[in-house]
RNA sequence: GGGUGGUUAGCUCAGUUGGUCUAGAGCGACUGGUUUACACCCAGUAGGUCACAGGUUCGACUCCUGUACCACCCACCA
């Protein structure tokens, strides 16, 4: 017998080993079923599993159990993401406060270092893989993979090489987004724009005496920048400075710093900001570094760089050097102040760049870097060359990806349309490192070390050619780079990894996963990454592979607090962990709280209530389980062994009802799983389990059990419930299933029987209900104690026999002691009433009735009849109603109009009888 | 500055191409109930002019326009 109540914790990893021991999650790449294929998104290496992770587990865990019990090849690949800078700055920061070097890149150099991350990634990855196992992932654990293996680290090789040679990848000097505290660039998408209380400094640049007139006066909210500029820039129009065109100053800026700026024109300039003109600070600014670099030869002198890496000012400006900028600029403006050259100082908001990582102030710097051109169209994808801008493009405008919910193709395209090229490189250790080596003496026609490019692992040190040393550029790849290729590197033959005689064209012609399962079906993430990742997926695949990495992108939403905000590590009270949630309420209960009544794209709260809710929901199930196994028993019939349903001849009209309502039910939820809306079927499921099946059929079926259909129902609903609670139903499969049957992970999809559909005795079912409905709501709304036995008068000409067939159901149900059925009209007296649909139901108790009460109601019920009469019959008179309206809804008009005027003419009678 | 989404019962949210919606669910509230599947339960009740203002339509929670508020994304006005 099984216990009371649900106990997920005794349960759930027993389970887990069950499935993963029966080879359930393992994808046979010989098979001749169709693939079903999902990449999961890594985890990063360092942390631990948060909700974030826990929804995308249960989203996905339901795509792939659904598909595979419909008969598909089903493959998800589990992984971790090495994830570059977090990691690196994760183990530093603990090397740094437990062994207190301040310094541990210095202190230990970048072998020690990069083996020092590697050993708690080691660590990490194994937290991460039994918490996945928790969530009841049925991913495919021989198939595991990490960004750093030999294969995943070859593909990111050779794609660089293969783009390299494409003219896609280029090394130039660009103003890139430099983070002083990780020492490292980011890319555009790795900024995020605060809004910050700025002042805007209007400074005398040029004084007048040097300009012969007005002086020349700036704008800045960075005043300290200007210490190194080597131009002014107008706009070409304005009329104000065309005369100072083309003319030189030298400028004195206090401590003695001493600049000489060339007053250029560009269109860029917007005359009606600040005073018109602009100190064009090369170094520090994009827009100024481009604009420097469109008018080079008319700036005689070279723009200096004022802010180092460091973030301080840099020893070749005079009396500020050292200082960190933004002393530099109090230090500055102060002094300006002291010469009298601030003109006007303004309070404004202004967004301010911080870096996604580190949450500090980006600098802008000029570095040399490695850039993906995402604009050359040297691109051959589907016989048509593109450039990568356009191939992004291209996939979701011809429908061969499509994002759910759709509203995201918008939020794409103008992402699109913003893009730049992409800053591949990073100044820190722990990645894929840049696969360039250069030559120690051979030179490039400009001057540059010659690039060697080396896909091999192993040591490259001699220039083949001349000889020379040879040393590997120290800059690591993006980590998106490499998780760029996830789909498909995770499914190239890792034991290929080291044969360097082969292309990757050849590698993945030679691995039998990439061959069957590529592309994959759905790319399932949080929107927030759509940038990041998954267009960077569609690039990179596209362009490596020729083909698109997945087919659909289904995108959910942020798991939110209580109160709508965040969670956050820095606010622990707000934050839910799963892994204290499992072993409270469940995983199944936990993934049901995640998905049902959400909407893709949407972000939703969770809190322990909600939570609890879908417990109770489990535990809901586990008890009409048990309730079947009573019956089951008390028949001596073993469920195991129930294997055929009667004939529906011989069927009881609840039997039938349910067997019809069960065929709507499996064909509803699989064309809802289908096409991915997971809540909607959610929430049928569990109306169906709870209102259908368990209060309405259990209940009648009290006593007068067919076993065979009870068995079937349930066995049908924990298999379409399985996708959803896997563990729960896993168990509960044990006891109930067919003697032949096995885990139910392996068991097939039901199929709808037309056969067992029946309308009409849904329809007899519902009128059943509705009378037990009805009089319960007369007793409760009479305030009779439930113990109190009734006597009750059903007049329907339509309906008596069905109710007389049924008659010990409404007896007990309704807990009636005196049932009188007729099909003649009756009329009682001291009586309280309802008027349903064909049929009225008349409550007596011989003088305990309260009158006034039943005239109240009598007539709220009548008002409310009377008004919806009103209004259908207003519209059934409107000629321009019943001109255009579909005959369908005139029809339905029509028998609303004719069953309200029936039941207002029963309340109207009635009432007359009480008064 | 550009864009997107939201605004439906006290709370959290569903509502599929406009008409079986006289707008639903869960939680909470209230009334009553220990009848051996389940108190992680059962029976029942109350609670909404679907943010606001216009428009289209025979008909709008659903489509269009505008307003307000709340989120979010993007952005090289120094």
């Amino acid at each position: 017998m099984l216990p009371k109540a649900y106990a997920p914790k005794a349960v759930e990893d027993r389970i887990y080993a069950l499935w993963e021991n029966s080879g359930a999650f393992r994808a046979d790449v010989k098979s001749t079923k169709k693939p079903f294929t999902i990449a999961m998104p890594p985890p990063n290496a360092t942390g631990q599993l948060h909700l974030g992770h826990a929804v995308m587990l249960a989203l996905e865990d339901i795509f792939i159990r659904f598909n595979r019990m419909r008969g598909k090849e089903a493959l998800w690949i589990p992984g971790t993401d090495h994830a570059a800078i977090a990691t690196e700055s994760v183990v530093i920061k603990e090397i740094q406060k437990k062994e207190k070097i301040p310094d541990p890149r210095a202190k230990l150099g970048r072998e020690k270092l990069v083996q020092r991350i590697a050993e708690f990634v080691e660590k990490s990855r194994g937290v991460i893989r039994s918490q996945v196992r928790k969530m009841g992932a049925s991913c495919d654990w021989t198939r595991e993979r990490y960004t750093m293996d030999p294969m995943l680290n070859r593909c990111v090789n050779e794609v660089f090489a293969k783009m390299y040679k494409d003219g896609l990848i280029y090394r130039a000097e660009r103003v890139v987004n430099w983070d002083t505290a990780l020492q490292t660039t980011i890319s555009d998408d790795e900024i995020e724009y605060v809004d910050q209380e700025a002042t805007l400094y209007t400074i005398e640049y040029v004084g007048a005496k040097q300009t012969g007139g007005k002086p020349i006066l700036v704008s800045t909210s960075r005043p300290e920048t200007k210490l190194g500029d080597s131009a002014l820039a107008v706009h070409p129009d304005d009329e104000r400075f065309k005369h100072l065109i083309g003319k030189t100053f030298d400028v004195v800026w206090p401590r003695g710093q001493t600049i000489r700026v060339s007053v250029i024109a560009d269109h860029l300039i917007d005359p009606a900001f600040g005073t018109g003109v602009l100190g064009l600070t090369s170094f520090h600014s994009k827009i100024d570094y481009e604009i420097w670099q469109r008018h080079r030869t008319e700036i005689p002198s070279y723009p200096l760089h004022v802010i180092g890496e460091d973030g301080r000012i840099t020893d070749q400006i005079k009396g500020y050097a050292g200082m960190k900028a933004l002393e530099a600029r109090e230090a500055f403006v102060e002094d300006l102040k002291k010469e009298g050259r601030i003109a006007k100082e303004e309070k404004y908001v202004q967004p301010l760049s911080i870096s996604y990582r580190s949450k500090k102030p980006v600098e802008p710097l000029p570095k040399l870097q490695w850039f993906i051109d995402v604009n050359k169209r040297v691109v051959s994808y589907r016989g048509k060359q593109m450039s990568l801008r356009e191939i992004l493009q291209h996939v979701i405008r011809a429908g061969e990806i499509k994002i759910i919910p759709s509203l995201f193709e918008k939020t794409y395209f103008q992402w699109i349309d913003h893009l730049q090229d992409w800053c591949i490189s990073r100044q820190i250790w722990w990645g894929h490192r840049v696969p360039v080596y250069y030559c120690s003496t051979c030179k490039n026609p400009d001057g540059t070390p010659l690039e060697l490019i080396s896909v091999s692992t192993e040591p490259y040190t001699v220039h083949e050619l001349c000889g020379s040393r040879v040393e590997q550029d120290p800059d690591t790849l993006d980590t998106w780079f490499s998780s760029a290729l996830w789909t498909w590197s995770t499914l190239a033959d890792p034991s290929l990894a080291d044969d360097f005689s082969l292309s990757l064209e050849e590698i993945l012609k030679r691995s039998p996963d990439f061959q069957k399962f590529h592309p994959t079906q759905v790319m399932e993430t949080g929107y927030d990454i759509l940038f990041f990742w998954v267009a960077r997926m569609i690039l990179m695949t596209t362009y490596a592979v020729g083909d698109i990495p997945f087919e659909t992108v289904y995108l959910h939403g942020l798991i939110r607090t209580r109160e709508g905000k965040k969670m956050s590590k820095s606010d622990p009270e707000t934050m839910i962990d799963p892994l204290d949630i499992i072993p409270k309420y469940g995983a199944d209960a936990l993934r049901l709280s995640m998905i049902l009544g959400q909407s893709p794209g949407n972000d939703s709260r969770l809190y322990e209530e909600k939570i609890a809710g879908y417990r109770n929901f489990v535990n809901k199930l586990w008890n009409a389980s048990r309730f079947v196994l009573m019956q089951c028993d008390e028949a001596k019939i073993d469920p195991k062994t129930i294997a055929k349903l009667p004939d529906s001849s011989a069927l009881a009209l609840p039997d039938r009802a349910i067997l019809s309502r069960l065929q709507s039910i499996v064909e509803k939820v699989t064309k809802g799983l289908e096409e991915y809306r997971l809540s909607e079927v959610g929430d049928t499921l569990y109306s169906f389990v709870w209102d259908d099946f368990c209060d309405w059929y259990l209940e009648l079926s009290k006593g007068n059990a067919n076993t065979a259909v009870l068995v079937h129902t349930l066995r049908k609903i924990l298999q379409l419930i399985h996708p959803y609670c896997p563990f729960v139903t896993e168990e509960l499969w044990s006891h109930v299933k067919p003697a032949d049957a096995g885990l139910l992970i392996a068991r097939p999809w039901p199929e709808t029987k037309e056969a067992l559909r029946n309308e009409e005795s849904e329809k007899q079912f519902l009128s059943l209900i509705g009378v037990i409905q009805s009089i319960r709501k007369l007793r409760a709304d009479q305030g009779i104690e439930p113990a109190k036995k009734l006597h009750v008068v059903l007049s329907s000409k339509k309906h008596a026999k069905l109710f007389e067939e049924q008659r010990e159901h409404i007896e007990r149900m309704a807990r009636v002691e005196k049932l009188e059925i007729t099909g003649k009209k009756v009329k009682p007296a001291n009586v309280v009433s309802a008027f349903l649909p064909e049929t009225e139901v008349y409550l007596s108790l011989e003088g305990l009735i309260d009158k006034a009460k039943e005239i109240e109601r009598l007539k709220k019920e009548k008002d409310q009849a009377e008004k919806f009469l009103h209004a259908i019959e207003a519209k059934l008179q409107d000629k321009q109603f019943t001109g255009n309206a579909p005959s369908k809804v005139i029809e339905m008009g029509r028998e609303k109009q004719a069953t309200t005027k029936a039941k207002l003419e029963k309340i109207e009678k009635q009432l007359k009888a009480l008064s």
